[in-house]
DNA sequence: ACTTCTTTGAGACTCAATCTCAATAAGGAA
DNA sequence: TTCCTTATTGAGATTGAGTCTCAAAGAAGT
């Protein structure tokens, strides 16, 4: 059984939930790619390799992969929601182009400081954040 | 009339759009709160006062304001969007409790300068950032 | 194999937001 | 003021992502 497979089970044990084979699919259709896929192309890139799966399923899937954080949502304000796995992937923000939809990945530590400074002045204990940059990408402008 | 009267005929001769009664009602209801209302609130607001507006027309016209940038969208990942009207208001963030709604506003110009050389770097045209910290505020901790 | 209790799936449902289109009204022309 | 053209409005239908329902299927402990 494949790593990913054994932590796969773990999450679900550890929540006292069943390991299915719908389950086993969703998972590995969301680690098999780094793109940021909404629900449905999972959905229908699980159905296109012959497994018959749901789309409640996937939904209640990434749910769970969310609650433990294998797996990020991202929402762009506009359109359904896109998913990407957390596998061996540290912390970033998105930069998006709202022309073509490229997205790409940032980290800047600065800003990273500057955040947790910026809760701690209103008293907050922050939680998570969401940092997206709209623009046009070199190809787009 | 008002000095932000004069700004919505102004506003909408320049798109080549009508002055309406509906719209000056939305205008008006906008601009008196500096709170973060969703479009329903704001319909709401305005039939209480015994203007008779459509949800269409409150929609369509807070589009107008957007696109003219006397409005500000934001949209928190669940449940509708808020809007804030942004007359005699300069740029801001946003820091939000999860637990009780509150959203405060922030502002770091070196996080903005730092966006700007991400975009820079990654060859991107900036359009437009969201920035929000979401957490519990000191009351909710 | 039995039993219990979770999961699944098809389709109904929710809810914010948008669209439709006939009726209404703005605003320029004269 | 009245006319005329064209935009706007509103009630309700529609969209679309995501959630819910509940009977049937299936996981996993005994």
């Amino acid at each position: 059984m494949s790593k990913g497979l054994k932590r796969l089970k773990k999450i679900l044990h550890n929540e006292g939930l069943r390991f299915t084979s719908q389950r086993e699919a969703v998972w590995n259709e969301i680690i098999s790619s780094d793109d940021h896929r909404e629900a449905d192309e999972i959905y229908m890139a699980i159905r296109q390799k012959g497994v018959s799966v749901s789309r409640a399923t996937v939904y209640r899937t990434i749910d769970v992969l969310l609650k433990n954080n294998f797996v990020r949502k991202l929402d762009l304000g506009v359109g359904p929601s896109k998913f990407e796995h957390r596998i061996d992937s540290h912390h970033h923000d998105h930069i998006i182009c709202i022309k073509c939809g490229r997205i790409d990945e940032f980290v800047v530590d600065q800003i990273e400081d500057l955040q947790d400074k910026v809760a701690k002045e209103y008293g907050f204990k922050l939680v998570r954040h969401i940092h997206q940059l709209f623009g046009l990408c070199e190809n787009c402008q």
